[in-house]
DNA sequence: TCTGGGGTCCTAGGACCC
DNA sequence: TCTGGGGTCCTAGGACCC
């Protein structure tokens, strides 16, 4: 296996990572990586990950099958158009989740500072690793060595001062590469790229910056702050720091669910009311099931609905009460599809989200512990607390039934 | 070419309260 | 009777990311 150890440019020394205990690491080609476990003889091979039908699109492909021009959510069709010798594997996202758990759990044993971004990226910050573990580039070595051993699949890390540089620099030595950015290589390292390489500019707002003629990351640390803030709003002047490296943003460990969801795209346009309706009981199911595993409740349902012509509508409502119901969710699901008047209207996908999630009886249980173990004083301070946490409307009527004065005697 | 499914964040307007 | 301004909540849409 080919290790590239890629260091900037000039000087043959190792690169000056003192400044830098921020890890990303990125797996290559995750799920297609996953995949050729299971089918060593197609290593070599343009292979590529997707639903095959005529409405997917790339999850994942080989770098065999990206020298013919194959990407991520590039649709299938045209995937097997530009490269039609690629083996197209149909994806099993069970795999992928169990190897995921499986290599955060290397991060993890290297510190608790692990951000995930997604089943196959996460940050890491090793500053605290560093006495135990040495070096963040000799951390990261040894990551990539034991995600091989213990998986058999590749990743790529990128070492820097911040998020932001770390997760360019490891899309940079992609694949199966190590990269480190010195804290004063930053600005060297940036401004060459091509400003649609920043986070956070895609599509759309690289065609503004193209119009102020706008191309490298080195063009945008020009420009003045209040020209990007009058474009772009706030993110002109986030993106006016990043052009310079500068990143705040710390790792977080934990960050709580906004929202839970589940959608569909029929494998042709649907009209008839009864047919989204069955959809709707479907994916209010799904997700009540996915709150409840997860100890949720939501307050706000909100149903999706795209038109033929991928014009998409979003339909809201909050609850009075947060809900882990799928019967409450999907009522309210059909009652704010009837509102939006596509019935007899083609439509190609439908979903289902809660957000305004909050802890599923998370009061009521702090409630019946202070009642079993302290009385009620004690109860109705943890009910205050809890009210702090979560807001009055966390507080679930039946709590509030005064007991008989006195400990409770259970 | 014809666009998945899981999300986050931002903006903007209106309601409502003080 | 008319009017200000700030804060918060709700809703809708859209950009963006992997």
């Amino acid at each position: 296996m080919s290790r590239k150890q890629m260091l900037p440019q000039g000087g043959g020394g190792l690169a000056d990572d003192s400044g830098c205990p921020i890890l990303h690491v990125d797996m290559d080609a995750f799920f297609a990586s996953v995949e050729l476990l299971d089918r060593p003889e197609l290593r070599g091979l343009p292979v590529i990950v997707g639903a095959a039908g005529a409405r997917g699109v790339v999850l994942s492909a080989t770098y065999e099958a990206r020298r013919f021009g194959v990407h991520s959510a590039m649709p299938m069709t045209r995937a097997m158009r530009v490269c039609p010798r690629a083996t197209i594997i149909p994806p099993d996202h069970r795999k992928y989740t169990a190897v995921s758990r499986g290599v955060m759990e290397i991060f993890r044993s290297i510190t608790p500072e692990v951000e995930p971004i997604s089943s196959d990226e996460a940050f890491l910050d090793v500053g605290g690793a560093r006495r135990r573990l040495g070096s963040p580039s000799a951390i990261a070595a040894m990551i990539r060595e034991q995600v091989a051993e213990q998986y058999g699949i590749t990743c790529s890390v990128g070492v820097a001062s911040n998020k932001f540089v770390a997760k360019l620099a490891s899309r940079q030595c992609k694949p199966d590469g190590l990269l480190v950015v010195p804290a004063d290589g930053v600005v060297e390292f940036l401004h060459p790229l091509p400003v649609a390489a920043l986070w956070g500019v895609g599509e759309r707002t690289e065609q503004v910056l193209v119009r102020l003629g706008i191309r490298t990351v080195g063009d945008l640390a020009q420009v003045p702050v209040s020209t990007l803030q009058r474009e772009l709003g706030a993110a002109g002047a986030h993106l006016a720091a990043l052009a310079w490296g500068r990143d705040e943003r710390p790792v977080v460990a934990h960050t709580p669910d906004k929202s839970i969801g589940n959608e569909e795209t029929f494998p042709f346009d649907v009209d008839d009311p009864e047919a989204i309706r069955r959809e709707l009981l479907r994916l209010s199911e799904r997700v009540a099931a996915r709150l409840r595993a997860s100890g949720q409740a939501g307050r706000t349902v909100s149903v999706k609905l795209r038109r033929a012509d991928f014009t998409t509508i979003t339909r809201s409502r909050t609850l009075r009460e947060a809900t882990d119901v799928a019967k409450e969710i999907f009522a309210t699901s059909c009652e704010l599809f009837a509102a939006a008047g596509l019935d007899r209207v083609r439509l190609r996908l439908v979903g289902v989200r809660m957000e305004n999630l909050r802890p599923a009886g998370t009061v009521t249980r702090q409630l019946s512990l202070g009642e079993r173990e302290t009385g009620w004083r004690e109860a109705e301070q943890a009910m205050d607390k809890a009210i702090r946490r979560f807001g009055p409307d966390a507080v679930r009527p039946a709590s509030l039934v005064r007991p008989p004065s006195g400990p409770m005697d259970l």
